[in-house]
DNA sequence: AAAAAAT
């Protein structure tokens, strides 16, 4: 019989995962790089004169490496001479402290994205305690962490052991940051230090900060080049990646917070909306591009945007940017427009999953990296209770209605009880989110036959819990933070194990617990094993007849072991055998691309022990 | 086979 899910969220185990220390360096040796030319110096004619650096552009190669690349030894805390000091350490000047921007929009006047008339928001009162973030720190505790590359910088465990600048501390406390979570511990060393990084973490985690608060204080530690004259083309000198346009909005958001009167300005730019509007921000001045690839492939095009200028990259959801679909566009922006290369921007990958293969290719945009994977909060993924039950095709709907019956018997529902629907089409979607109407549930519907309006629309209303059911297909899989979802149901199975990984991560965030339902039958017998490990790694409840299946040799083709590694994230693929053997780089595996994806379930079985096994 | 991402 079926228990309410309220009491399997209650009933959920959760015991603790054993702390694993960091391992030992291993990995790529450093590569030789050359020294460090500004863009304005380069051999290649810019289409338009490009501005002068006030400063001496970003950090030379040999510079980025002072933990210890090539020739320098260990420099910790070693304070950068190329940059202006004046102020660097909080000369108590408040906003503007570190490196004010000599023209351009920093006098526009900002409108206050915290959305409160306290214009501080420093009351005592408000920043004092945890609950508005809604993160639960217990649960912080025992994380397991995993780096290895060369020289890894040592994590911290307060922001204020961070010099990150008044402007930006000032912020931390607006966002009502007590401590950094696991991913912001240990990424922001790492990148304050110049380092490249890979890095496996759940969204909602702090993953978003973890990669904008360097690339805020390092675009205002290198000061602000002059905005370009006789140009309406603009250079922005950091640019964040995402694969779904809400989440570029997401991103968005959260950085204008984080950058609030430091003068750095973010724009974001994606599809499926006015480009008029979106041309006009950037022509406003733009420091941080948040952008979808296509649009700004588009604007790259139109030469309405030069990347120059790029001193940070940052790809969110990184193994889905490289993946089929996207890799061709991502490879085209990074590689064939006129970004800076490897070793002289700084480049930071962030995903919830990293693939084996994903990573190999990743690695072309890297330069002498660090491998960081953070366990979730409340480690792996103990606080999302997972069930699977087997559900014939033709059963699926009259399923869901009881559980969403049961759910609103319970109390269960309404704005502290969202439930996400996952489904495999966009017809499917509409379908569905049309029955649950018919039938009294107020649903709306997220994919990508819908209008950017609709689209919008609907999350909004889901969030607010006016329609506190969605229906989505995979665009809301990845990334987005909507608070209060307590229930993810797989009515469809996705085909790919780290696909559900990201799926049941919309909910159990920031440290609460959640439920996630899916519906499993004969069509989903390829998922059988991979999902029955990973269910068993998150000591999760197996059901027998899922056991068996998996145990089926003719079922259990897939990726056998998870590529991603065990209780969350993953491993450096330089540490398999296969990649010390070959004693080299990524170089290695040039001839490699991309054709290899999809079959790399072989070949690692055994080697692929994850730290925490 | 499907989804996402430019017009």
């Amino acid at each position: 019989m079926r228990s309410s899910w309220a009491d399997a969220v209650e009933n959920a185990n959760s015991g603790s995962v054993e702390n694993a220390g960091t391992s030992g360096a291993s990995g790529a040796s450093a590569t030789s790089k050359s020294a460090y030319v500004p863009p304005h110096l380069r051999s290649k004619q810019p289409t338009a004169e490009p501005p002068a650096p006030s400063h001496t552009g970003p950090p030379s190669a040999s510079d980025r490496f002072g933990y210890g690349g090539a020739s320098g030894g260990p420099r910790y805390g070693v304070p950068r001479s190329d940059y202006g000091r004046q102020g660097y350490g909080g000369g108590g000047r408040g906003a503007g402290g570190w490196g004010s921007r000599s023209g351009g929009w920093s006098r526009e006047r900002e409108v206050n994205p915290f959305g409160n008339d306290d214009a501080d928001g420093l009351a005592e009162s408000t920043f004092s305690e945890q609950e508005n973030t809604g993160i639960n720190f217990d649960a912080y505790e025992d994380i397991p962490v995993e780096t290895s590359g060369d020289n890894v910088p040592p994590p911290v465990n307060t922001f204020a052991e961070i010099d990150l600048g008044d402007a930006l501390n000032l912020n931390i406390r607006r966002c009502k940051y007590v401590k950094p979570t696991p991913v912001q511990r240990h990424a922001i060393p790492i990148s304050l230090a110049g380092r490249d990084l890979m890095a496996c973490a759940q969204t909602g985690s702090g993953k978003t900060a973890a990669f904008c608060f360097p690339i805020i204080s390092g675009i205002m530690r290198g000061g602000f080049p002059p905005r370009p004259r006789g140009t309406r083309t603009v250079f922005p000198l950091a640019l964040i990646l995402s694969p779904t346009r809400e989440l570029s909005m997401q991103i968005h958001e959260e950085a204008r917070k984080f950058s609030y009167q430091t003068g750095v300005k973010v724009v974001v730019a994606y599809g499926g909306a006015p480009i008029n509007q979106q041309l006009r921000e950037l022509e406003r001045g733009v420091d941080i591009l948040v952008a979808t690839p296509g649009r700004l492939v588009d604007l790259l095009e139109r030469a309405k945007v030069s990347l120059q200028m790029i001193r940070f990259l940052a790809l969110d959801e990184a193994d889905r940017m490289l993946d089929m679909g996207f890799e061709p566009q991502i490879r085209k922006i990074v590689e064939q427009m006129d970004m800076p290369p490897r070793g002289e921007r700084q480049t930071m990958l962030f995903s919830a999953t990293f693939p084996k293969e994903i990573q190999r290719l990743a690695s072309d945009f890297l330069s002498n990296y660090i491998f960081l994977a953070v366990g979730r909060v409340g480690s792996s993924t103990d606080l999302i209770v997972q069930r699977v039950e087997f559900v014939p095709e033709s059963d699926k709907r009259s399923h869901l209605m009881d559980l969403l019956h049961a759910q609103r018997a319970n109390g269960v529902h309404g704005k502290q009880a969202l439930t996400l629907v996952f489904v495999e089409t966009k017809k499917g979607a509409d379908a569905l989110e049309h029955w649950l109407c018919m039938n009294h549930f107020p649903a709306t519907t997220i994919h990508g036959d819908r209008t950017q309006q609709e689209r919008e629309l609907a999350l909004r209303s889901f969030k607010s819990g006016n329609t506190p059911i969605l229906v989505a297909t995979d665009v809301a899989a990845r990334g987005l933070d909507i608070p209060h979802v307590a229930h993810v149901i797989n009515f469809d199975l996705p085909n790919d194990i780290d696909d559900y990984v990201h799926r049941i991560g919309r909910t159990g965030r920031a440290g609460k617990t959640g439920l996630a339902t899916a519906f499993f039958n004969e069509s989903n017998m390829s998922l059988a094993k991979s999902l029955a490990e990973l269910m068993q790694e998150a000591n999760q409840e197996v059901p027998d007849w899922l056991t068996r299946y998996a145990s089926r040799a003719s079922y259990g083709g897939g990726k056998g072991r998870r590529s991603s590694g065990a209780r969350f994230g993953g491993r450096d693929y330089r540490r398999d055998s296969s990649y010390n053997r070959s004693g080299g780089g990524s170089d290695y595996y040039g001839g490699g691309g991309y054709g290899n994806y999809g079959n790399y379930g072989g070949g690692y079985g055994a080697g692929a022990t994850s730290a925490w096994d």
